[in-house]
Parts: structure tokens; C-alpha cells; sequence
DNA sequence: CTATTTTTCTATAGTTCTATAGAATATCTC
DNA sequence: GAGATATTCTATAGAACTATAGAAAAATAG
């Protein structure tokens, strides 16, 4: 029952994340049955203890799997010295290609991570946090230097756009027809400008 | 086991959609039993069933109580003739609201809904669209009239609004001391100028 | 107070699911 | 190809849960 690290573990341990990732986004948590998992993968329900502890674990490294890049992504971002205009556009860019990417492990961290264990969920949020606290940063510097009003809430406002991506991130994820590029734009046109504002039409446009 | 309507069933009747509501919401309603939601209401797991006929008849039930009446608030919005911006004022509070009141059955429709019976979902999604459709049609109009620019779509508005509602509704649920009055005039300013445009500031404050 | 109806209770049949143990097969190393 | 290691399989113990049946208790009506 030892587990060395031949490179075949890692990667079927890697598809069985992704096999839970679709089998919980489409059940939830709960609703999905270690059966489901494991025939999706093509093994047998017992094999899966071979990779994972329980079923809660396996639920851990999906939301891990789901979340870990675009946090990581955000990092760069943050610390790019970019305009504010910039920096909102590449954070949407992050966000919603993640649904395009990996929706389904996206939708499991979204919907189900407060199932998880005490300790594991802990460390998930650490992450949340950093992103949601990045996202703040950027928001009171483009405070400070009169790009953004002072009258919007940086906690607000992130919150504005975390759930905009979400938000869109479904209609994505529902239609792959959509053009994600077309897509990010207008999230971000919105954003920035509201529904009413006409004053940067022109140059948004194309 | 026939059931005639002295007014102590509805309103048990009524005390185990709530009960059921609070239930699902902490655990979800495949993580959620119905010894929990019998404990709830002070009687025993099999007599719930007094009152549903299965689990998923307590969720449908759930489901239809947390949109109901925001729903039909829409009716109102939709044909009252207002302003674009009093109209999306309107939306915004009544949703946000419902945050205030309902917001375990709003949570349970929002993550739940997609367990229900085929039938039942039907009759559910149809309420959906129609809010949907309303707000889709208020965009319609107010970019007839110019008051909203014509770059903007209209699916994508009415998904922004909702999905802003619901992101700002976590907000108001987890944090109970928010003035919501604050939040919605927040969100509205948000919606309509976005982060940037300052040409209305003045009179949007206060 | 008695008869009737409504509500709740107890007990359980039948199902499903997780996690484990130990055997069987496949893969690798020399 | 023999021996060691890694991976998958079968079978099942044990726990939990839904829904039902029928008895008991509570409420209501005449």
C-alpha cells in the first residue's frame, strides 16, 4: 500500500481529479457516489481508494485544482505595475478563461467547498482571500490616483467583480458557441463604464 | 392520511418549508437528511411525511418559495412605466431584499434547484426566464430611448445585474450589520456609471 | 363525553454508499 | 524470466437514509 512516484501514479491520481471535478459538478458533493467517479475513469469503485484517503479529499484537490491557477495568476497581475484599465482586463481575462479551461472544478470550489473538512477548507480560503485582498489592492490604488471614483467601495467593488465573472462565466460555460474575447470585453467595458456612460464608447468599441 | 385544510396544516405545512430551507441551505440537499429538518420543527423524521410526499417534493417547495415573490415583484417593475433608472433601482432592492428575508431559500433555489424532478424544474425555470425576459426587455428599452448605449447587450446586462445581485447578497447574508440601503444604492451607482465615470457622482451621492 | 378526524409516533424493510481487506493482475528491474 | 513493486479487482462489513405501515395521541365536533 506504498505509493512511489513512478510517473503513471500522478497521472492517473491527475485524471481521477478531473473524473471527480465532472462527476461533482454535475451531482454536487453529496449527490455524487465514489461509483460514478470511478467508472468515469474506467476503474472500479474500490480502486479509488488507491489515490485518494476518502471521498472528501478528492474533493479538496478538485477545488485546489480548480482555483490554484488563477489565484497564482493574480499574483502576477498585482504585482505588475500596470494601469488600473490593464490590470481589470487581465484579472477578467484570468477569470473566465478558467471557466472555459476547467468550469467543472471551478463549479465544484464555488458550490461545494463548505463541505469540506475544517482544516482543508482553511486552506482553501487562505487563497480566496489573497485573490479577494489583490483585487482590494487594486482597487484603492486606482482610488488614490483619481482613475477610480472615490465613492466605490473597494470591498464592494471587487465583490462586483468577482460575481460579473461568475456570472458570465456560466452564460460561458451553458454556450461554448460564445466568443470568449467578445465576452471579456464587455465584461469589462461594464464594468469600468455602467450601462449609461457614453464619454469612452468610441475607442471601447472594436 | 387524507388531508382536509384546518388552518394548522398550512401552517405547519409552512414551518417545514422553512425548516427545510435552512437545512438545505447549511447542508445542501443531498447532504441534508430529513431527521434534520423533522428535529427542526420539534417532530420525528416520519412524520414529515405528513407533509411531503418525498424529499424532492420538500425541495421543489423550498425552491418556489425563495423566488416566488421576487418574481412576481418583476411583474410590477417591468410594466409600472418608470424610469431605466428607477426600474433597475427597483430590481436591484427587491432582489437584494429578498436576501434579507429569505435568503436560505434563495441560496437553496440558487445551488439546489438543478436536483428537482424534471416536471417540477420545468415549472421553476419557466418563473426564471420570465424574470429574465423582463429584464432583458427594461435593457430593450432604454437603449431604444439612448439612456443606455447601444454597445451594451442585453443578455449579458441582465446577467451582470443578477449576478451582482447575488454576489452582493452573499455580502449582505454573511455580514448581517451592512446597511442594506447603502449596499443597494452601491450597486445601482455601480451598474449605471461603473467604477470610473464621474459626470453623475454628485447627484448620485445621497 | 363520545365519535370522528387530524396529527404525530414507533418500528422497520429495503436501498445505497463508504471504506477496507486480501487476492489477482500488470508493470518494472535486473 | 524471476523477483519485486505497483495497480486494480472482488467482496463485504458497517453505517446511514428514505419512505411506509400501523398504533397512539391530540384536536375537533355533535
Amino acid at each position: 500500500m506504498q505509493k512511489a512516484n513512478p510517473e503513471k501514479y500522478t497521472r492517473q491520481r491527475q485524471a481521477a481529479i478531473r473524473a471527480a471535478a465532472a462527476v461533482f459538478a454535475e451531482k454536487g458533493f453529496h449527490g455524487a457516489c465514489t461509483k460514478d467517479i470511478a467508472e468515469r475513469m474506467g476503474i472500479k469503485q474500490g480502486s479509488l481508494y488507491y489515490y485518494f484517503d476518502s471521498k472528501e479529499e478528492a474533493l479538496g484537490e478538485v477545488c485546489l485544482f480548480g482555483i490554484r491557477d488563477y489565484v497564482e495568476h493574480m499574483d502576477g497581475i498585482a504585482s505588475s505595475g500596470q494601469s488600473f484599465e490593464a490590470k481589470l482586463t487581465a484579472t477578467v481575462t484570468s477569470h473566465l478563461s478558467s471557466y472555459r479551461e476547467r468550469n467543472e472544478a471551478l463549479k465544484v470550489y464555488n458550490d461545494e467547498r463548505l463541505y469540506l473538512p475544517e482544516a482543508r477548507r482553511r486552506r482553501l480560503k487562505k487563497l480566496g482571500s489573497r485573490y479577494r485582498q489583490q483585487l482590494e489592492n487594486i482597487f484603492d490604488d486606482a482610488k488614490k490616483s483619481g482613475t477610480v471614483r472615490d465613492t466605490i467601495d473597494s470591498r464592494f467593488a471587487a465583490q462586483a467583480v468577482i460575481g460579473m465573472c461568475n456570472a458570465w462565466g456560466d452564460l460561458i460555460v451553458r454556450d461554448p458557441d460564445l466568443d470568449l474575447f467578445k465576452v471579456i470585453q464587455n465584461c469589462t467595458d461594464l464594468l469600468i463604464n455602467g450601462f449609461t456612460d457614453t464619454k469612452n464608447t468610441e475607442s471601447q468599441r472594436n
